[in-house]
DNA sequence: TATGAATGAGTCTTCATTCAT
DNA sequence: AATGAATGAAGACTCATTCAT
């Protein structure tokens, strides 16, 4: 791979399809543990393939970290409600992450760690702060309002954003036997609980009706073989 | 390494060198990119003794997660004052784990999540669930006596074990400006208003004196060669 | 090699040279102090390349193992002239085995002994047994017939090839002064002496005319590299 | 060990009882597939010692074939018969060895075969010329006196070894279902077929009364530990 | 674009041998 | 004599990456 390469369609079909594989093994087995092989064998190529579309496996990595972040993001902000406070917003976000991760599941598996390999701490860490600024915006906001309790408001949104990864990975490896809408309020109560500056702002944002169905947007399944 | 062996004083020594010595590379670069010679030379030794203690990296990595959640949990009972309700317990125990794990750093970065290597699920997951059931037989008692909201006490404990861990990770990686009581204290903060039951029981166990000092008891620094 | 892989033209034919350079290389140091990578030096590729084409050493041997004694057996029956008496048959056999061997010397080193590795008395001990059991038909007609003195006819199939194998063996270990060809008359006369019923019998069988040329067609030399 | 020593009755019983620990698993993995490690703790002691009493491994099987081929030699020398004829008593020393190395079968599986390691083809064929020499004596003696066809004389004895240390071989390796003592007089009549000058001689030798009783004489049981 | 043969650096693991005690 | 920890050379095998076709 040369340069900046002008795909044709069939071409960014391949390519789709390669990540796509990717992004299933790399859930299953990690990173370290999933070979080229294993990938365009996943996807019915010869390896020589694998390194006409991308540079080498860690470049596949990184575009693939990168496409899932984005989509989160943009999850996200189609789930907010703008004309709802900021402790609500924050709560739809939550719910709709949560949701969002669940039926993406394969895709985030990957990211939601700094620690797989030292290698991509700085594409992960990036991605998360992100969000962490996000969502550090709307609590400022809260505080100032006096809706959200007094607390560093960058440290109080890595908790939020923490704590929604922490719930859908639990979900994503199986062992929550909560159906993932309940977790979801679950988590958005948790959130909720957490910042709100009294009990009846907590009570007034868990009531604030969701509209978080927008998050259900997943990512195109894949087929398999 | 054939069989059990009982090891004299100085073996004893030696292998616990060599555990001390992993777990620091294991945390600087993961367990993937630590190579067996990159463990005897830190210890200074040569690489066939490695293993003459362990059987192989595998097995060196379990024995280490093992003795460091034995730790941990250790930690954690010295630091509960068994005369206070359930919600200062469970602040206590927050706070003294997010302090135990900034003092120990380098042996909790391993272990903290999950998906290190798929191989290790089963030691990971297995310490964690150990330290949520401890957590949410506090929780219980908490909703019982009407301290703690009553929700799903093990999704709650969850909650409070993953908080903990978040934001020791955080510290660990150096992107905490916060010193580490201050985070310990706001940990304990976030914690406590997660799970009261109200606003007034919130501010009554944040006000709880704290006799976590003991769990700053740390693992014994090694001197690197 | 992670399957059962169709190979190219050129394939098989890189293949049957690493299967012959280390043919050569067993016999020269023995299984156990021939490395995979002296074989692939000697076919001058990589050292990757050898699983490429082999599970693994072991792999190999056995198939050189199969192979080599499928060649003896075709040799056999090639030499025998099915018009002739048993007894005469089993003398050709014989002869022909020892020129065949002698000719293809490399191949034939390695499987001789049943204790090169106990790992492979199988492979070896099999084709030892096929062997016999050809032999011991022979014998067992020309008993009926009463060429053959009336003992147990598979403890003499296994003295006729065992002492193919030994002669043969003295013979590729450079020991031998004799010529090949007088070194087959002899084990034909030898062989004839302790099977025959009578000496006239004996008498009869060494005259018969040998066909055992069509035997000297060897294993296709190797260009060592 | 820095020079010939001079040992103590318990270092001398020491030695013998590492050199049969040693015996018997050579016998049964083969020399490259037992470890010193796995001698010393048949024997019960550290591995230190070994080197105490032995120079190297290496050393250890020398000194072990040396005296294995001494006892087979001594044996035949009290086996044969210095009355009768040569073919009778080279009958006599064949049905001997057969029933010797059937009853110390332990010792005999490791020098049978010249292929065992490459390292050790000198200290193997010479045991065996020394007992082809022996044989060969006879066989000359026999072909001056008309008894023994007039045939190569070493190549014959050559024969008359191998057969003998096929047959032992075939025995020792638990696939003869014929007893012991049918075995040996099998041997006996499959020899004297080969080498009789007629008929008439071979009934002869056959009939000569046994003296091998002698032979029956073994080498010392190992207690093992 | 696509293939699959070829490369070779990298890593774990084994084991004979040495040596301080 | 005896112990067992320590050494280090050696070898099998993996896998990302390259390249001729």
């Amino acid at each position: 791979m040369d340069d900046e390469r002008r795909l044709t369609a069939q071409g960014a079909e391949r390519k789709q399809q390669l990540l796509d594989c990717a992004a299933r093994l790399f859930a299953e087995r990690g990173y370290a543990d999933t070979r080229v092989i294993d990938i365009v064998r996943e996807a019915g190529v010869a390896k020589g393939l694998f390194y006409w579309y991308f540079e080498n496996k860690e470049q596949l990595f990184r575009e693939l970290a990168e496409d899932i972040r984005m989509r989160l993001r943009r999850s996200q902000g189609e789930a907010i409600d703008l004309d709802v406070d900021a402790l609500s917003r924050i709560r739809q976000g939550s719910e709709a992450s949560v949701r969002f991760m669940a039926i993406n599941a394969p895709f985030f598996s990957l990211l939601e760690v700094e620690n797989i390999d030292k290698r991509f701490v700085d594409v992960l860490r990036q991605g998360t702060d992100v969000h962490v600024a996000d969502v550090a915006a709307h609590i400022r906001e809260g505080i100032a309002k006096g809706l959200i309790r007094d607390d560093d408001p960058v440290l109080l949104a890595r908790g939020v954003v923490g704590i929604v990864g922490l719930y859908s990975h639990f979900h994503r490896t199986g062992r929550s036997t909560v159906p993932i809408d309940e977790l979801a309020a679950f988590v958005g109560r948790f959130v909720v609980r957490s910042l709100a500056a009294d009990e009846e702002i907590a009570l007034a944002a868990e009531k604030q009706a969701s509209r978080s169905g927008h998050a259900t947007t997943g990512i195109a399944p894949v087929a398999t073989g």
